[in-house]
DNA sequence: GTTATCTTTCAAAGCGCTTTGAATTTCTTA
DNA sequence: TAAGAAATTCAAAGCGCTTTGAAAGATAAC
C-alpha cells in the first residue's frame, strides 16, 4: 500500500491524503477523519526512504562502533545506545550503526555524510588528537562528541564527564588514607578520557608532593583479564602498589580477583577504586557497594548526548553546545587506611 | 554534488555516469574512467537514500534492542553486532538499530517492515512463544531468528547453540563428578534459550536418578548481582547445593563472588559450570580458565547469522535454513568432585 | 444575486537515483 | 562505400513521498 493507492481508493489526492496524515490545519476534519481510518484499515505506514529524500532528512543519526584490534567491543556501548535509543525513538528518530576496525573509522564517518543517510552523528570514544572531529565539520554535519579530544583547532559540541577531577577526587581520597604507592590502570593510551584521568591522578599526587612512578602507571583495552594481569605483576614486585586506581569496573573485578588470588582483602590489605559507569548489567548494590568509584551512569548520558544532538539539528541556529557532569566519589567497601 | 550535476560536468547523461559508476559493462573504458575520476574529484557519493528508492532495497538490516523492565540491557549484543556489523559492511549494507522496551517491540518490527527502511531483520532474544515470528512471516519481511521458538506453526530460519545438550553434558560432567545438589542460575523465565538450558539441566537430573528441587532453580536477567544474590541464598539454607550451573559468566562472577565471601574456594568446596559467550571484556584466558563453561562464541554467532540473513535476501530461493552449534565444554578451575 | 473571502482540494514539479527502450556512433563486411 | 551489426550513449519514466502555486467550493458581505 503506498500513498497513490491510497489517495485512489479514497478519491482525493496524493497532496490531501499526505496533509491529512501529517497533521496539516488545512483538511477539512471529516476528510482527515476518513483519510485517517483507511490508513490504518489498510495499514499503510509512509516509506521513510521516500520521506527522508523528498524532505531530505534522513531522520536517522549515525554511530560508529568501533572495534578495537584485539576485537575488543566496549561494553559501555551497549548502555550508551540503550539511553540514546530511546530519546530518539520518541522523536521518531533511528540510529545507524557502522562496526568498523579503528583505521577505517574516518571513511565510515566520510561515507555517511556524503551518502546523507544520516542527519547527525555521535562521536564516540574521542583520541588525542582526534581528526574524526575536524572531518565532520569541514563536511558540515552535526556531530556531538561524547567525550573531548583536546588540542582541536576550532570549537565543537561536546558533552563529558569530569574525568580530571574524579580521578583527582579519587587518588586524593587515597592519599588522605596514607597511601603513596598507588597504580593507575587507565584505558588505551591515545584516549582522550585517559589522559584525563590521568592528569588528575598527577595533580592529586604532585600535589600531595607524591613522586609518579612510570611503572605503576598501566594502558590497555579494559578487560577483566587485564585488570586481573597487572594488578598480579604490580603486587610480584619488591614494593608493591597499596592501592590501585582503575578506569572501569571491568578490569576493577579483574583487579579484585587478583587480589583475593594473592591472598589479600580489598579495601584491608590493598585498595581499589574504580571508575563506575553503572553498566546495567554490573550494577553492585547492596548496602556498601563492594567498590568505592567515581560514578557516572552512561545510560544518561546516552539520554543527554542524544537531546543535545536533536536539539542541534532541528534548531542550527543552536549554539555550540559543551555539558561536563561531575561523578560523584561513593564510598564502597574496596578502600581502607594503608596498611602500616 | 550529485548525480545531475556530475553527468552535466562530463557533459554525459545521467545513465552513463550512473552505469560507469556501478560497473556495468557497455559503457566505453575511456568513458568509465573518466566519470570515475570526476567523481573522485569532486568526491562525489550517491546518495543512499535515493538509491534504495529507486532500486527498492534498503541496504540495511534491522535490529531490536530489547530493553528489559529493569533497563537492562543484555551485553553479549555488542559483541553479536560487531561480529555481524563486519558482515554487513563487507557486503555495503548498514544497520538499523531501535532500541526498545518489551511491549513495544512488536510495534517496532512492524514499522521496520511497512516503512520498508530495512531489507530484513534478526530476531534476538526468541521467547516461547513468540509472536514476533508469525508477524514477520505475514509480512514477509526476511528474517533469521538468533535462537529458536519452540511452539510456532510454521517453519522459519533460525541459528541456534545447543542449549540443552551443553546443559545437559555440564549438569552430567557435575554429577560424574558426585554431585547431587545442583542449582540452576538460569535467564529470564520466558526466554527459549533458558527453557532449553532447565531442560537439559532435568534432563541429566533425572537420568541420573536425581530428583529436581524446584527450590534451586533460580531465572531473572543475568546481571552480576543477581548472581551474587542468589548463591547467597541459597547457600545460606540448610543443605546447600554442591555446584552451580549459571547461564552467563556475568552472573557466575556474582556467584563466585558469593563464594568467596562465604570462605568457600570455587572447584573445591562448590563447583560452577557457566555458559560463555566469550564476551570480548571478559575472555577469561589463563592455562586453565577461571570457570569450567560451555563455550560458544557470540561474535562469530554474529557473523554467522549475518551471513545467513545476506543470502535469504540476496536470493530468496534460498531455502528456510536452521544451524545448531554445538558448545564446547571447557574444563576450567570451577569445578571438582563433591566434598564429602 | 454578485462579489469578495475563506476553506478545502488538486495537479504537477521535485528529491536523486536506476532502468527501459530508443537513438546515435562506430566498426565490420561485402 | 553503403548496409548491417555492435558498441555507446541518451531521454524519459519511475521509485513514494512533500510541497508549491493554482483551482474549486463554501461562506460572508453588500
Amino acid at each position: 500500500m503506498n500513498l497513490k493507492k491510497l489517495s485512489e481508493m479514497l478519491n482525493l489526492s496524493q497532496t490531501t491524503v499526505s496533509r491529512a496524515l501529517n497533521g496539516f490545519p488545512e483538511v477539512k476534519e471529516k476528510t482527515r477523519i476518513r483519510v485517517l481510518e483507511a490508513a490504518e484499515k489498510y495499514n499503510y505506514r509512509p516509506s521513510t526512504l521516500a520521506k527522508s529524500l523528498a524532505t531530505g532528512r534522513a531522520m536517522a543519526i549515525g554511530h560508529v562502533l568501533p572495534i578495537s584490534k584485539q576485537e575488543m567491543v566496549n561494553p559501555i556501548f551497549t548502555d550508551f545506545i540503550s539511553g540514546a535509543g530511546e530519546v530518539y525513538a520518541k522523536q521518531g528518530y533511528h540510529m545507524a550503526l557502522t562496526a568498523v576496525t579503528d583505521d577505517n573509522e574516518e571513511a565510515a564517518y566520510r561515507e555517511m555524510a556524503s551518502k546523507r543517510s544520516v542527519d547527525g552523528v555521535i562521536v564516540h570514544g574521542p583520541r588525542v588528537p582526534d581528526s574524526r572531529i575536524e572531518l565532520l565539520q569541514d563536511i558540515g554535519l552535526p556531530f556531538i562528541v561524547h567525550g573531548r579530544a583536546q588540542d582541536t583547532k576550532t570549537d565543537y559540541s561536546w558533552f563529558d564527564i569530569n574525568n580530571r577531577s574524579a580521578f583527582k577526587k579519587a587518588a586524593e581520597f587515597l592519599i588522605d588514607f596514607g597511601h603513596q604507592r598507588i597504580a593507575l590502570l587507565n584505558g588505551p593510551e591515545h584516549m582522550d578520557f585517559a589522559e584525563r584521568r590521568h592528569d588528575g591522578y598527577v595533580d592529586a599526587l604532585t600535589k600531595a608532593g607524591i613522586k609518579v612512578n612510570p611503572d605503576f602507571i598501566r594502558n590497555d583495552d579494559m578487560t577483566e583479564p587485564y585488570g586481573y594481569t597487572s594488578t598480579m605483576q604490580l603486587m610480584n614486585t619488591p614494593r608493591p602498589p597499596t592501592a590501585f586506581l582503575v578506569s572501569s569496573i571491568i578490569p576493577a573485578l579483574g583487579a579484585r580477583r587478583a587480589l583475593l588470588d594473592l591472598g589479600l582483602q580489598p579495601g584491608k590489605d590493598v585498595s581499589i577504586i574504580t571508575h563506575d559507569d553503572m553498566l546495567s548489567f554490573l550494577k553492585m548494590g547492596g548496602d556498601v557497594p563492594l567498590f568505592t568509584a567515581t560514578r557516572s551512569s552512561v545510560r544518561d548520558a546516552g539520554k543527554r548526548c542524544a537531546t543535545m544532538l536533536l536539539n542541534q539539528i532541528n534548531d542550527p541556529k543552536h549554539k555550540i553546545q559543551h555539558e561536563l557532569w561531575e561523578a560523584e566519589l561513593i564510598i564502597g567497601a574496596s578502600t581502607g587506611p594503608v596498611k602500616s
